[in-house]
DNA sequence: TACGGTAGCGACACAGTGTGACGCTACGCC
DNA sequence: GGCGTAGCGTCACACTGTGTCGCTACCGTA
């Protein structure tokens, strides 16, 4: 009976929510999710190609926002002014679900096996960031090295906002890109790298 | 007929790497790699607890190394100078088996798995140094921070290294470190942050 | 030399993940 | 009203990872 398809899509996406909620990551089956949802454990694999993968559903639309915001920041900024200004206009949507984003946290956080699969998400993030900074004119040493260390601040960001309800991610992106480039500047010797 | 117990754990390591090499990550079944060890597969989950962690068998070592390293750095030093310091004392052992990197590093790239794995153990790194960077007086946010990004630096220098056969580690963590000072300081706005 | 303890391994048995193939049925479209 | 297709159920299956039991080669000790 295939309804909307959507829609058993959507109720396994709220039962393994809940499940991984209730009894953890790795107590729950597929099994578990499927029954609970009324569909079959093949059903769900047709929806989600991992079973970490239902946490990561809408990773998919966040990287092709980033893309267009990258795109659409202006060529006269510096390539740390455009990261920072394309991050922070994905700070709205981020705070407009907040709730979610907090109990995703709490899984992923005591789930080392989610944690991977997070890290993975912000690599692909990172590899976007790369792109642009690319098209820009970037080498390509620059570009991988700016594009992951941009990133990296953008997901402390992101992470300290997940774990505390009364922060701000627009705030903390601002602050963290702030930080480091005062510890850049606070080094009184240029290039201490040639000391050692 | 326990031999030795080292000897399996090692003939195993060997035949996953051949295994992978050739025939590829995914398209190697554990029960390969125990025929060709000469062993069971029961044996070996006695040495290894996953068909990935096989190829992250020194990392225990390195972080060991690393722990150390920030250990016995100068408190004097500010704490970007620090890690920079404790991340270059580790490029002679990194040098050391280039080989065996270089191998692990073209598996690692077209296997998502092992690439998530890998991201995995960079993140265990960066908790080490950011232990470090909050032993030497650091808030916890700047310190959490800093080891990011730094480790990430880290990270992007050693994949460098590890595909292009010419290239020296060490001088490309200084250079890693550098770079990122450099574009700290082009930004002629101290905080672009405020003014988007 | 004999003996007991133990570390390492083989041998099942099993739960769980993920994939392939086939058939059915409700839905949209002409 | 018939047709194509998207979505699902149903088997069947390969592979990963864990628990348990029993065996055997090695160790130190007397």
């Amino acid at each position: 009976m295939p309804r909307s398809g959507a829609q058993a899509r959507d109720r396994l996406e709220r039962a393994a929510l809940e499940l991984y909620t209730e009894h953890g990551y790795d107590q729950t089956t597929i099994a578990d999710i499927a029954a609970k949802a009324g569909v079959t454990q093949r059903t769900f694999f047709r929806h989600f190609t991992d079973k970490r993968e239902v946490l990561f559903n809408n990773e998919g639309r966040q990287q092709e926002a980033l893309t267009q915001a990258l795109d659409g920041v202006p060529r006269t900024l510096t390539p740390v002014a455009a990261m920072l200004q394309a991050f922070r206009s994905m700070s709205p949507s981020l705070e407009n679900n907040r709730p979610l984003a907090e109990v995703r946290h709490q899984i992923i956080a005591v789930t080392p096996a989610l944690r991977e699969r997070e890290l993975m998400k912000e690599a692909a993030l990172s590899t976007i960031v790369a792109d642009a900074l690319r098209e820009r004119g970037l080498a390509e040493w620059n570009a991988t090295l700016l594009a992951h260390v941009g990133t990296t601040a953008w997901g402390h960001a992101i992470h300290t906002w997940a774990a505390d309800p009364s922060s701000n991610v627009d705030a903390l992106i601002v602050q963290a890109f702030a930080d480091l480039q005062d510890f850049a500047t606070a080094n009184t010797t240029a290039h201490p790298a040639t000391q050692v």
